[in-house]
DNA sequence: CTTGACCTACGAGTAACTCGAAGGTTTAAG
DNA sequence: CTTAAACCTTCGAGTTACTCGTAGGTCAAG
C-alpha cells in the first residue's frame, strides 16, 4: 500500500503520514523506485498512533511508547504515567476555553446595545476597552493556557 | 517607563512586550541610549492589546483594529465582524476539548481495571488499542481542532 | 572600576501539521 | 513513442504567540 491509499483508509491527510515518516514514527520499507510501501504492520502502527493521538498523547509520548514496545518492554506503565499530566493539561485548557467563550459571549451581548465609537483620540475602541468582562486574573503566571 | 516596569504594571512577561514591539503592535520612541520609552499612550495601547487578546482576538486582528484607529477610522465595525468567527472557533475548540477530556476520563477509568499487557507482537499496547472510546468521527476534515 | 541589573536586536525553538517546489515514476491514452 | 495525469520523493518554510538564549551596549552604586 502506498501513502495515498493508506491515508484514504485511515481518513487522514497524506501529509500527516509523510510527517510521521519524517519524524520517525513510521518506518515503511521502500520499493525499487523509492516509494514507501506500507505493510499490515505499518498500517497497524499508524492506527495505534492515531488512537493514542485521539486520547490526547503528544507525538513525543507516542514515540516513547513505540520505543518501549520495540524493545520488548510493555508500554503500559508509560501510558498510565503519561495520561495523568495530559489529562490535567486538557482539563486546564478546557476550563480556559470555557472562560474565554463566556467572556466572548458576554462581550457580544453588551456590544449589541452599544453604538460604534467615533475616533476621538481618547480611546482606541470603547467596545473593547469598555467590555465589562474580566479575566479571573492576569496575575502571576497567566497566559499559560491562553488561546491554544 | 521602560520595558520591565511596564511589564510589571501590566503583569505580563517583558518578552511579550518586546515581541509586540518586534511585530509592530507597539512603537515606543527611543531615548539617547537606544532604550524604549513607553509613554502613557503606549501604555494605553498595550492595555488595549491585552484586553483584545483576552477576548479571543488574534494579534493580526488587533493589528487591523489599531491600524483603523490610527487612520482615524472607527475600529468598531471590524471588531463586530471579527468576533463572530473567533467565537465560532472558540466554541468548536471548546467542544473538541470537552470531547477529549471525556475520552481521556473514560480511558483512565477502563484502564484501572486492566492489567499491563505483555509484549506479544500482536498489538502494541492493548490499553490504547482496546480503549472503548470513539471519536465522533475522523471522517472528512477532522483534525481541525485537534490538540491546538 | 567592577559588579549587577538593566537594555537592545536577532535567531531559534515550541506542536503538529500543511503547503509548495523541484524533480522522479508509472500508467493510460493518442 | 510521446505526452499528460496522477502519483511519488525530500526538504524548506509557514502557521500562532510567545519564550529563551546570545552577544553586546548602558548605567548607577559601592
Amino acid at each position: 500500500m502506498r501513502v495515498l491509499e493508506l491515508a484514504r483508509r485511515e481518513q487522514v491527510n497524506a501529509n500527516t503520514i509523510r510527517h510521521y515518516v519524517r519524524i520517525g514514527l513510521l518506518n515503511p520499507a521502500k520499493d525499487d523506485s523509492g516509494y514507501h510501501r506500507f505493510t499490515a504492520a505499518e498500517h497497524k502502527r499508524l492506527r495505534f498512533i492515531l488512537q493514542a493521538r485521539d486520547l490526547g498523547f503528544t507525538l513525543d509520548d507516542i514515540h516513547t511508547m513505540l520505543q518501549a514496545a520495540e524493545q520488548g518492554e510493555s508500554p503500559c506503565p508509560t501510558v498510565r504515567q503519561l495520561i495523568e499530566p495530559r489529562l490535567s493539561e486538557a482539563r486546564a485548557k478546557l476550563a480556559a476555553m470555557q472562560a474565554l467563550v463566556e467572556r466572548m459571549e458576554r462581550a457580544v451581548e453588551q456590544w449589541a446595545e452599544q453604538p460604534d465609537c467615533v475616533p476621538c483620540g481618547e480611546h482606541i475602541c470603547h467596545l473593547i476597552e469598555g467590555a465589562d468582562v474580566h479575566l479571573s486574573e492576569r496575575c502571576g503566571s497567566r497566559g499559560e493556557f491562553q488561546h491554544d
